[in-house]
DNA sequence: TAAAAATACTCCATAGGTATTTTAT
DNA sequence: ATAAAATACCTATGGAGTATTTTTA
């Protein structure tokens, strides 16, 4: 028995005639006869019984009337729900997003909202690697991260043009007010919070290694893999950090102070990273087009 | 799409692979990828990804296999049901009775019970005319009543021998204490019940008929077609009715005096009364089996 | 290299179609 | 007499099988 024999069968009771049913299922009458009786067959029990010119169901007919058409609803319902979700009308979205990129979120999100209103975002944090990591583990579809970043199994697409670095400490501390630039010695000579991966070559080491570039040893205070932390700390005035202008996003820029690096040519970009060679949602698909447009 | 495709992919995807769930499915490797293949084609979305050996759903195939769960639970179930029904073994069996002839019912519902728990036993009552017809109209199964009964359209089985009449009275009423029989004459010279019925030939026919045999008119002071309610008002002492003994059994005898009729030869059998050329139910059948044994 | 999936093909069961007869009102 | 179902027969799609190659861990 098949779903197929349900939709017979429905069909027939409904129209109480096999001839209009045939004809309202597509298909001459003497087919469906068979597949009724057929039904009958397999089912050891008489369905229909034949009352002048109409059918009319048993009492098994009559359950297997109600209980089909229930049926019927809930398999159509179903393929209409699997086909919407492979379509990316439905379902879930999980967006890794480091927190020095959650600039590019709102606006993407919200017109993907507007777009795709039935599927569910969600969105998770952490250090470009770990949010790697979620990538191959199937937790996440898609992820935003600042290069450098990992790329084995990943597909990257960068978002916007090389970001130069800026010396940003909080309003009016360590560098004349009057002063929009300034070196690197002058910077290695202050205290200086850094943003390190939890693994990985990222930003800490470019800044690192830009330094040494100019014989210089920078004076750490502490190090963390989540800019707003370290944003936060820099406001309370212990020290300064060197990052993309627009990490500072999330932040009134009232309470900082932003310079120009004269002498250091670090940069970064904003990547999206989605898995190489695998399968990637619809919606994700649908997400990563939004983005890059 | 059909019932088939989501069997054998939520198969495939507790097994996580394609070889396995083909045996479990009792079928070649090859053609189950072929179905998978052809169901994600339908649906217009991957099902599955190739994650090293395993095979593990997609957002769309996860959600047809937690859905298919349902929807194969259900399809199995319904048929398991209607097969249930088509064999008697579920549903409802619809008795109709003539109150005269409930002394038939009580051992048989309580057997037929016994053997077929599931199957909900209703019962209604009417005069005989009444019965034929809701058998005709499909309201009821089967039907048990008094011969003689209406033909048209209807089989019935006999369930007893002849059952002669008795003149029924209340206790120590009209006639002496120490007598036992009673004649017609005695009869027509009191006040006297008759069940009649709404409409066809029946008892009260067949006693008019033996006493204009003896030249003799009964004195009637009510009908009904209903022998409780007669039984009632004989009790009550308002006159006396001619009566099967059997249709005594719902009454405790010690309220009446039944005397046999010596010059009246009028006799009743109960029948069974079916469908004639149409379908009957497996539970009806069931009935009419216990019934008749 | 060993296990599983894909490919290529073959076969046949059966769903569905056409033409006609039978049945029931 | 008419409309619908049953019957008989035919066709062909596609589901399932076998043999083999390709893939991946």
């Amino acid at each position: 028995m098949e779903i197929r024999h349900v939709r017979y069968f429905v069909t027939v009771v409904q129209e109480g005639q096999i001839t209009t049913a045939a004809q309202k299922l597509n298909m001459a009458q003497p087919p469906l006869s068979q597949q009724i009786r057929r039904l009958e067959k397999e089912l050891g029990t008489q369905l229909l019984v034949r009352v002048g010119k109409k059918f009319l169901p048993t009492e098994a007919g009559e359950l297997l009337y109600e209980r089909g058409i229930e049926l019927l609803k809930e398999f159509d319902d179903v393929v209409d729900i699997v086909k919407d979700t492979g379509e990316g009308l439905r379902g879930t979205l999980q967006i890794g997003c480091v927190k020095s990129c959650f600039i590019h979120l709102p606006a993407t999100i919200r017109s993907f909202h507007e777009q795709w209103p039935n599927v569910h975002i969600q969105i998770l944090s952490g250090d470009p690697f770990q949010l790697a990591a979620s990538i191959h583990d199937r937790e996440i579809d898609v992820a935003l991260v600042r290069s450098p970043h990992p790329q084995d199994q990943l597909h990257f697409t960068s978002l916007d043009e090389e970001e130069p670095f800026y010396f940003i400490t909080a309003k009016h501390q360590w560098i004349a007010t009057n002063r929009q630039t300034v070196t690197m010695k002058e910077i290695a000579g202050l205290p200086l919070f850094a943003l390190h991966r939890v693994k990985g070559i990222g930003i800490y080491e470019l800044v690192h290694e830009a330094f040494k570039h100019h014989g210089l040893t920078p004076n750490y205070i502490c190090e963390s893999p989540d800019a707003t932390t370290l944003l936060t700390l820099v406001e309370s005035g212990l020290g300064g950090i060197m990052l993309p202008e627009a990490v500072l996003s999330t932040f009134s820029k009232e309470n900082f102070s932003i310079y120009r690096i004269t002498d250091c040519h670090v940069t970064t970009t904003t990547a999206l990273i989605t898995p190489k060679d695998r399968h990637i949602s619809r919606a994700a698909q649908h997400f990563k087009d939004l983005l890059v447009q």
